[in-house]
DNA sequence: GACATGTCCAGAGTATGCAGTATCCGGGGC
DNA sequence: GCCCCGGATACTGCATACTCTGGACATGTC
């Protein structure tokens, strides 16, 4: 499996099915900011768009729709969603539990192949870090969390995980990029090397920077 | 809301679409194993059966495998799910993780109306068990830490937690209720309306059972 | 002018038909 | 007897046509 590619649910490589491509062409169209937030997505006119009968369209919809990127009211057009102050807080919550115990999972059943993969995904981060290419270097970032979730070797925990990557990578491809990030990322690689735990708590709690906070009600982002 | 009632994704209560009616009722028949795991779930003859035409058939499958309680294949009919020994191992890592949390944030958040609810809950679970009653009891007791994570205030780790709840259900209704649960309830909804989160943190690390274990390949269960 | 009611329309929800693909099974060759 | 291959079968994936609902707008009434 290769950890560092986006699409967490292809099984089919060669021919893919409409609706796989419509999900693919919707997603990206979101995440990158050219539907913007509040749109309508209307099934018809996305049918036309895409060349494509309504039903994949629906399917993509309901999918887009369990990763929290559109919104759907019945008999209502789904609608790109906007992400308010409290839905970036929870996310952040969320995200914070999970990965901070993938991190300890992955310290303690890496083995060689997938920790070599780690290595390399934190390399491409540096790679593109040092070149100033800060969508690339968000890009690896992310992948490198999703790189650690990996190998924490449970694939529930994964699966999970793939429901809040597309609200993570919203929100990360809209920061600018800082690079202590980087540094962040090799002593945390390192402590799962080492298989260090009470070291990695530490860094982890740092890095996800979670506190429990209270979580304020609803102000658009 | 009415955090006891299993159907997490129900907005319209009055008219039922016919996706939602079929989801509710094969859900329904793979938790109480009136269809047995390995059977196949046909469109056409599913169609048949509750009197409607495939594409809600389509829909209802096509959640139900985002529920885990069935598995797809492309061009092939959808399998009622086997759970394999390391599936349930991991399902618990997981629900630990997040239901450990769940605890802590209710702690901190509760208001009074849901810690109220928390009690009605479990309170029918006691009357239950009570009762010798397994089937309620189970059911109370699930409901319990679904309000728990409710009660946490976090939508997100509400919605994430949905996602796994119906397999722990079907976990759940398989085993035999322990009488010790409800006494364990009651102390964690003690610490939870005390606050007191030192002493929450010890039993609901109890209670989830969690420790970091090895992940077993692939037995049956 | 505010509110009720009727009409129209946009758009999701549903039904059905057709095409393409995976599996199964039987026959022929080795 | 075993393996390979081809056709039949079973089923999903997709397209198109139809239905139903909720909302907007206009018209009428108080």
């Amino acid at each position: 499996m290769s950890t560092h590619d986006f699409d967490l649910a292809d099984y089919a490589e060669g021919s893919e099915a409409e609706s796989e491509r419509a999900l693919r062409v919707l997603r990206a169209q979101i995440l990158t900011g050219s539907r913007e937030p509040g749109s309508k997505l209307v099934e018809r006119e996305t049918a036309v768009e895409l060349g494509i009968s309504r039903i994949p369209i629906r399917e993509a919809i309901k999918q887009l729709a369990a990763e929290g990127l559109v919104v759907q009211q019945p008999r209502m057009p789904a609608v790109v969603r906007q992400f308010t102050s409290r839905d970036v807080a929870e996310l952040n919550e969320v995200r914070a539990v999970v990965e901070r115990q993938a991190f300890l999972l992955a310290a303690r059943r890496w083995e060689p192949e997938g920790l070599q993969e780690l290595e390399a995904v934190l390399n491409r981060q540096a790679m593109a870090a040092e070149h100033g290419d800060n969508v690339d270097a968000q890009l690896a970032s992310a992948d490198f969390h999703e790189a650690v979730v990996y190998l924490a070797g449970n694939d529930l925990l994964m699966e999970m995980y793939g429901t809040i990557s597309s609200r993570l990578r919203w929100l990360m491809t809209r920061r600018t990029y800082s690079p202590d990030v980087t540094n962040e990322h090799r002593k945390l690689f390192d402590a799962i090397a080492a298989r260090d735990l009470e070291l990695l708590e530490r860094l982890a709690t740092v890095h996800l920077k979670w506190k429990p906070e209270v979580l304020e009600p609803t102000e658009d982002f």
